[in-house]
DNA sequence: CAGGAATCTGATGTATCGTCAGATTCCGCG
DNA sequence: CGCGGAATCTGACGATACATCAGATTCCTG
């Protein structure tokens, strides 16, 4: 199972040495651009321009802008696991605390890399997009399933109520996560830091997680 | 402080009856194709060709599609009042839990409701256009405060931690809300009912705001 | 350095954008 | 009635982007 499949020409084939790289410098021009203007306001022609090729060697790599993004959605799934193993730490007491905060932190310290091409890939999703779609389910469900595992875990031990369902739990938590980290630049304008933010988070995380709150 | 300001010609002059009539049914053609096509396809040819009318005629009234837009968030604005209302509600004990499961219910019949015109509200907001995170900002934030409030009053009385800082955290509820309400059909895709989603929301809104899990 | 594969692009037909000047509709008033 | 001006709408247009393909260019390999 490979993170990602085999860059390709648009007409299947394989690409060589030359290709890939003209490939590689569209990709960032892409989502250079997408930090300035907005995904309606993205042309081909102005990625392109960029690059200093012609339209038309975009097309080559390309379907149009969302297949490129897309391709930049997968590119940036590939830093998940790491935050993953995060969830796999304790969840015992102050440990569990800090676990929950690495967890938090981990979505910001993401979402701060790769802020505009996920935005993109929630709106097609919620769009209802097949393939933006998918790509989300399978990077964040093995996050969700994880947290799920644990909800679980003190829901046995009779410190989660019967009333949460552990799966839509984790689902919420990791929405609120990532909404949160697209926004928090918003909250710092308002005067609360990155710090409290991300406390406050982790502080939801573990209570909803373990049923009790944080030492 | 009128919720919507008056409807204006693109060249700030008021509207006659007939021009209202045609602004208007600009916008719920506006909102119909939104819920089909993707903000990127969405064209104004296609919005006038569905009224009848020409696209001229659509630029009489507003400055291109995301202004139009705009408009239909301001209009769906005018229902959160009735949510806010909610959170007046009693917070104590198993009343308390009503409460929040009313707030849940409240925000996930909005998004049914209005979810293309919100998603795209939260995504301009989120790249940063003036406009829409004014307009995003004014209408949350009388939700935010007031949560924040009661959260206030709950740390008060020792019962919600130091470490939570109450803004960070009705936003993070909030901001868990939306996601969850433009979500909630792909859950039930996956087996979770509306209600187990809701129901677990509702808690998790419970606990922290009042520092205790519901009964 | 010839020949073929890999890669790029100019040219093109189609479509949307956004803007006016002018056409059409509406309505009050003599 | 029907005239005149205000309100409203639209045809037509230059500018720009889309998406495609045949042909040009570059890059090897033998």
């Amino acid at each position: 199972m490979s993170a990602t499949r085999k860059p390709q020409d648009q007409s299947g084939r394989p690409l060589g040495p030359r290709a890939l790289q003209t490939r590689q410098r569209l990709l960032e021009a892409t989502e250079e651009l997408l930090q300035k203007r907005s995904v309606r306001e993205l042309r081909v022609v102005e990625i392109a321009r960029q690059v200093g090729t012609s339209p038309a060697t975009f097309y080559q790599y390309f379907a149009d802008v969302e297949d490129a993004i897309l391709a930049l959605v997968e590119r940036s799934a590939e830093e998940l696991p790491a935050i993953i193993e995060q969830i796999e730490g304790p969840w015992q007491g102050a440990r569990g605390f800090a676990t929950a905060r690495a967890i938090v932190d981990g979505f910001v310290q993401h979402w701060d890399r790769h802020g505009a091409v996920l935005r993109v890939r929630n709106l097609k999703a919620e769009e209802g997009d097949r393939a933006f779609r998918k790509l989300r389910l399978t990077t964040l469900s093995p996050v969700v399933e994880s947290l799920a595992k644990r909800i679980g875990e003190f829901k046995e031990a009779g410190r989660v109520q019967d009333g949460m369902n552990p799966w839509a739990a984790a689902s919420s938590l990791i929405a609120m996560l990532e909404r949160m980290s697209s926004y928090h630049q918003n909250f710092e304008r308002a005067g609360v830091t990155r710090d409290q933010l991300v406390e406050t988070c982790a502080r939801i995380l573990y209570a909803t997680i373990t049923g009790r709150q944080a030492g």
